[in-house]
RNA sequence: GGCGGCAUCGCCAAGCGGCCAAGGCAAUGGAUUGCAAAUCCAUCACCCCCGGUUCGAAUCCGGGUGCCGCCUCCA
């Protein structure tokens, strides 16, 4: 097996990937803040890091990853609020969206997905520690963390706090800190909190936002990870700020690999609400599309990439995807009784070039090409009637193998048919059988309108389930 | 103002100094098909601009131009 090699945003540099501990693999990434559901450009972040968990798997590693749930911060409170609902109910609520996108999307699950609301003591033990080693002060009920207490501030970003823009906004906030870069660890209680509160001995309040992924990172993975990972954006401050924390508490290095994903675009900007090109897994599917067709649309790009979402682009993902489906179900017949052509010979091949890809920081749209040269040869070779059994058998299993990172393939979710549709595919048979081609065809349109495509082969007609034809979006 | 990214065929995209610049989508012609679909065959780019380094650059350096992002608890 060939060396996995990432991109590590600390020295901004490709490095070889060697765990701390031989054969096992520790990763931490920043999840979702539950306050609604995810927009797409999250959800490609969940897609980037799942590839990174199933080729770290493919690579051989034992991995454990551990991904947070943020639900308690400014933006959950305020929902909460103009809902008039428990905080804990509406965090719950996007819990559930959140997880069945990760379904959908055949994003696997990770080993912990710890609740920032569940793991305080250990926040304040932290902070407590912190306080104990002199990185902190405490102004108007809150508890701060001094930057300049911190010698390695801005290894990261590349930034410090002389290269902040002057000017920048102040909220009420910033005239209590000494610093403006100075960041917060334990907010003080205010009136709009309501009653989501800790009485701890940091006082009564809730936590900063970045004290929760060093809290739990440690707790889960141990002082030093191997690898964070997360959206480019958070780099500067949310990152910058985790190592501050964690390194001033521990005296040791937090995250060995830094790993960032570029933005998703929306046409040609950022996403928002207010441009009104923010959308969610649930669009997608209104436009007609599988989840499993973003998915493939994500992996079409570089992940380190900012790239943009298009229903253009969308489209010929589909299509693509497609092909790999159909492919790989063809390969599930019966009855191959060629005798030529070295399709297993192809196989090993290809996916060889495949992890190569792979083991080039994630090069995805490159092994992608490795899976598209393999579906060429070994059409070419069907085509010539010389694909054999065995043959068939080994590149399903190396198609099977690449999809265990992609993750294209519905996985069991085609279905069987219902007994209608099976009596309509039985009444078209039969008719192309006495070749009455007016019925066959009458009743494959039929068919598509119910979703399922007919195509005729030599040996028959076959069927899988396609989009009756998609909508555009309103 | 500080920091960072990007610019390769109609669209997406690989490319990390040297065989004819991968691949996908779209398109055109052909094979196959009762008609389709699927599949196969064929066609389809000299790399934003200017200068430099080099025997040799899409790939390195300098200077432009254009687009995007971070510096606001946004992946």
């Amino acid at each position: 097996m060939t060396d996995l090699y990432i991109y590590n945003t600390l020295s901004r540099n490709r490095e070889k990937f060697v765990p701390l501990k031989d054969g096992v693999a520790t990763i931490y990434t920043c999840g979702p803040t539950v306050y609604s559901q995810a927009q797409i450009g999250n959800l490609r972040a969940f897609v980037s890091y799942d590839v990174l968990v199933k080729t770290l798997a493919l690579f051989g590693f034992k991995v454990i990853h551990v991904m947070n749930l943020t639900d308690v911060d400014d933006k959950t409170i305020r929902a909460s609020r103009a809902e008039g609902v428990e905080l804990g109910d509406l965090t719950q609520r996007y819990i559930d969206i959140f997880f069945r996108d990760l379904d959908k999307l055949n994003i696997r699950r990770a080993s912990e997905y710890p609740r920032a609301t569940a793991h305080i003591p250990a926040m304040v033990a932290l902070v407590s520690k912190l306080k104990d080693r002199g990185h902190t002060y405490e102004s108007g009920g809150s508890t701060y963390f001094r930057i300049s207490s911190f010698s390695g501030y801005g290894k990261l970003s590349g930034m410090d706090s002389a290269g902040l823009k002057p000017g920048a906004r102040l909220d009420k906030d910033e005239y209590e800190k000494e610093d403006a870069s100075d960041f917060v660890l334990w907010k003080g209680w205010k009136e709009e909190d309501g009653d989501v509160f800790w009485e701890t001995e940091a006082g009564k309040g809730r936590p900063g936002w970045h004290i929760e992924c060093s809290a739990m990172s440690m707790q889960y993975l141990g002082e030093t990870v191997d690898i964070h990972g997360g959206g480019i954006d958070l780099i500067f401050p949310h990152h910058e700020n985790e190592i501050a924390q964690s390194e001033a508490a521990t005296g040791k290095k937090f995250v060995r690999y830094w790993v960032h994903n570029g933005w998703l675009l929306s046409d040609g900007r950022k996403m928002s609400k207010s441009l009104g090109n923010y959308h969610v897994l649930a669009d997608v599917e209104k436009m007609g599309f599988n989840p499993l067709d973003l998915r493939y649309f994500f992996l079409t790009n570089h992940y380190r990439q900012q790239f943009n979402f298009t229903r253009e682009g969308l489209d010929a993902a589909a299509k693509a995807r497609q092909r790999v489906v159909d492919f790989h179900s063809r390969l599930g017949e019966t009855g191959w009784a060629g005798g030529a052509g070295d399709a297993g010979g192809e196989a090993g091949k290809r996916l060889a070039e495949f992890s190569e890809a792979l083991s080039d920081d994630l090069n995805t749209p490159k092994a992608l090409v490795a899976l598209h040269m393999l579906m060429a040869a070994v059409n070419r070779i069907e085509n010539r009637g010389g694909l054999t059994a065995s043959g068939a058998a080994a590149v399903k299993k190396a198609v099977e193998s690449m999809d265990a990172v992609l993750g294209l393939l519905p996985g069991g979710r085609e279905g069987a048919l219902a007994p209608e549709e099976q009596e309509l595919l039985d009444l078209r048979r039969d008719a192309r059988a006495r070749k009455d081609f007016k019925l066959s065809d009458t009743l494959r349109d039929r068919l598509l309108k119910m979703g399922i495509a007919v195509e005729d082969t030599p040996s028959g007609q076959r069927w899988k389930r396609a989009d009756a034809g998609k909508q555009q979006i309103g």
